[in-house]
DNA sequence: GAAAGTAGTTTCCTTCAGGAAACCAACCCA
DNA sequence: TGGGTTGGTTTCCTGAAGGAAACTACTTTC
């Protein structure tokens, strides 16, 4: 039986897997906030204040818990510093710095969405 | 003012464009069950109770709404087969398969996160 | 001693995505 | 006449996600 390069790709076999790592990528993505706040780290360490103006619409609650998140899972590094009153930053890890591709991704093919959407109307 | 590359791709005037385009891509693959069903429908063409077996744990009311959003937004052509009882064909667009790198995208980094997950324990 | 700035936490509430199961409708076959 | 097959829709329900606002705790400054 011949098999395209996608059917190859995507064979049976490694089907399953490939599931998988799709829902593992989607578990650690999700809710309304993790990737918004990964782009902001893209440009380096953020306190938690710098994060909660910046991002609009979080509220505290929801900044904290996702931050947690992308902590349990090695994306974000906290470091508190013994400043005045103390601050907290926040940075991206080495491997966070990896989901950058999938965030690529992701605006790239909105970019393109949202001009064919504007050619046609 | 010296900027690195990544800081001259995501400079301020393009940045909310960029959040604009993620948050586009986010809706249109928003839910549990899209991502699946493209996924399933990369292989070829399928009729509704096709990927109604195919896609585990799915009921009827989720493939049903999932498809017609998938329909809406131009990724998934509906076709109606005059066949003894009638049949009804789902499969890609063309521009549904432009959708394609994101989730690769997706499926390369869960993989590797899984098997760093793997090494560490 | 009060106010202001740091970084959260707690509580309470609402909404909505999604699941289970029953139902619908057209058609064929026996 | 009634069961099987197709492709859905309707109804009802629940859990989880997320929002608003108040509260905590520590330190410095006024």
């Amino acid at each position: 039986m011949k098999m395209t390069k996608e059917e190859q790709q995507l064979s049976p076999v490694t089907c399953s897997a490939h599931h998988r790592a799709i829902s593992d990528t989607m578990d650690i993505l999700s809710g309304k906030w993790k990737i918004r706040i990964i782009g902001e780290l893209i440009f380096g360490k953020k306190r938690f204040g710098e994060l909660l103006s910046s991002i609009e619409g979080i509220a505290a609650k929801m900044l904290s818990k996702e931050l947690q998140d992308l902590e349990t899972n090695q994306l974000v590094k906290r470091t508190v510093r013994q400043t005045k009153p103390i601050t907290v930053e926040y940075e991206l890890t080495a491997y966070g710095r990896t989901v950058k591709p999938v965030i690529t991704a992701m605006a790239n093919w909105g970019q393109q969405h949202r001009e064919l959407i504007r050619k046609k109307q």
